[in-house]
This record gives structure tokens, sequence and C-alpha cells, in this order.
DNA sequence: CCCACATCTGTTATAGTGTAACAGATACCC
DNA sequence: GGGTATCTGTTACACTATAACAGATGTGGG
């Protein structure tokens, strides 16, 4: 079964991820300057979410003093281009963990932890875009996440 | 078929959709004070989301002067009896337009003119749902919005 | 009735999230 | 090398939301 495990709440090759995104960056000729390079190194270093004031904190204690502008200049390029993607039910930002298919992405998040496990949700799981087309409504984004507290969060409470 | 058209970007009886949320409350004995009767009016106008501040300046042209927390703490309770549904993609608030159905809601939201439809999504919508039980997540709340421009937006641009 | 308790309201202040606007620097391409 | 587009730095501000505490109101039991 796929996604039996969702890659955030389980062991695995973590560097692999990081992989997989900076290979897709390079493949599609994205512009990965100074300020989202480091933007996105923070954010693939786990399946964490972080709020834009979390990394501006983080990159401030690297010695460079940005101001908001940056980090979220930073945040829009990588959720436009699919290197990242931002969890409404936190304000808060995470890396694209499936390259491959970040469109219709789905996120079970732990509301304890922030960390965002992204799932492939398949076309028949929209029954929301049908009723959308019935009414000529021109659908753009869709959020679907689902809060709760992951099992490890659970145990140790 | 079902939800073939929205209600809310169809006409209908909206005189019964305030009516059913009334009824609700009633029912289910919620204590519908000064400020939570004076909120949900205002989101029942219609089925357009509001801002909190939004909400706060409508109640102030009426001649009280509320403070934020005042909105605040109104919307909470609704939210929480299920007269209103928070919308994360606008950080906005609507009426409840199923009161028969309120858990598992997704919602068709307008960008521009901010009107929210409501849909109820099957359980088989979420397939979210398995794969967080997999992996031992107690989930406790979910959001489905799909943004984007209603029919009437798109012909009056 | 009236006391005790829970709930709701009023108020001040502040925290957290996100953008507008404009000047200056840098990269890219012909 | 010059023109264009893009990115960065900076200031200031707008929007969203909550903490904390005092006072008022409602509710049920004796």
């Amino acid at each position: 079964m796929k996604d039996a495990k969702p890659l955030a709440f389980s062991h695995h090759d973590h560097g692999q991820c990081r992989r997989d995104a900076l290979d897709r960056a390079e493949r599609e000729g994205l512009r990965l300057t100074k300020w989202r390079q480091k933007v996105l190194d923070l954010l693939l270093e786990g399946h964490r979410s972080m709020g834009a004031y979390e990394i501006l904190d983080r990159l401030r204690s690297q010695g460079v003093k940005p101001q908001p502008p940056t980090a979220y200049r930073a945040l829009d390029y990588l959720v436009e281009n699919g290197l990242a993607h931002r969890i409404e039910k936190l304000n808060a930002y995470v890396a694209c963990a499936r390259p491959d298919a970040c469109e219709r992405a789905g996120f079970i998040v732990c509301k304890l932890c922030r960390t965002v496990a992204e799932i492939e949700c398949a076309p028949s799981d929209t029954g929301l875009l049908k009723a959308a087309a019935s009414s000529g409504f021109n659908a753009e984004s869709t959020v679907m996440e689902i809060e709760g507290v992951c099992a490890d969060c659970q145990s140790s409470e």
C-alpha cells in the first residue's frame, strides 16, 4: 500500500529528500539565489514546518540581518516553484517532500511538533472539484490539511 | 446529482438558510448572547466570508464600540459550536450552510468576492485520513478548501 | 431570596503575520 | 557595453490575533 507510513513520521534517508529537491531545482533551471538557497536549506533540515519569523531568526543567527520581506520573497518563490508548500493551519512553510507530484498534495500536520507529512492525493480525493466545476468555478489552488497530534508527540505527552 | 450547483453560487431562498441556523442553535440549547447574535446575523446575510476586522467595522457602524477580542470571542464560539466556519485561505469566517452535516465540510472559495460554498465531503474524500491513521496520527480537524474565481466574478472581470 | 460559581463582557496592551513602496545592486542577453 | 529584468535592502505600516485582568451578568442550589 502506498503511503502506508508517511515519510515524515518514519525513519528514512533524509539526505535523499534534500538531494531530490536540489536536483529538481537544477533540472527546472530555477534560480536559487543566496536567500532562496539559505531558506530552502533551513526547510530541508527536516519535515518540520517553520514560520516566516522563525526562519528570519535562524537567518539572523547566521550573522546576516535580513528584514521580513527578504524571508517572504524567498518563501514566495519557493512555493511558486514547487520547492516548498505553505501550511495554512500553521501559517508556516515546509519543504516539498514529493518533487515528482507536488500538485494535488495533502498534508498531515502535527500541531505540537509542527512536523508535516506530504501525501499525494488522488484526483478522486477531491469531490469538491466536481462541485466547483459544475458551477463554472475556476479552481486555482487547493488546500487539504489534517491537523492533529503525531504518534511521537502522543507518547511523550 | 447532489450539489450539482453549490448553494452559494445559485439563487435560493436564503431566508431558509438563516432559519435553519437559528433553529439549530435553539435545538442544541446554544446561548446566543448579544455579540454572538450580532456576529451571526452579519455572517448570515449571505454566503460571503468576512474577516474579523470587517465584522468589527460593521458592528461599530451600529453605534457600539467593541474591541477585537469581542469579535474573536463571538467567532470562536460560533465556530466551536458549528454555526460558523473559519476559511483558512482567507483568514475569514462564514456562516455554516449545512447545519445537518457541518463536520467533514469542504469549501469552494472565490478569492474575489469571498463567497464561500460549503460542500459535504464524503469520508472517501479523505484518503489523507487513512495515511494519517496508518502512522498512529490522531486527527483532530481537517481543512479542505478550493480557491479560485466564481462564475459571476469571471464574467464581470 | 441570595450566595457561590461559571460564564460573558469591557479594556488595555501587545504579539504575530504579511506587504507596499522605492531606491539601489546584480544578473542576463543582445 | 548598454538596456532590461530580476533580485536585494530598507523603512514603514497594515492586518490578524491573543494575553491578562477587572467587572458585569447569568444560573442553579440552599
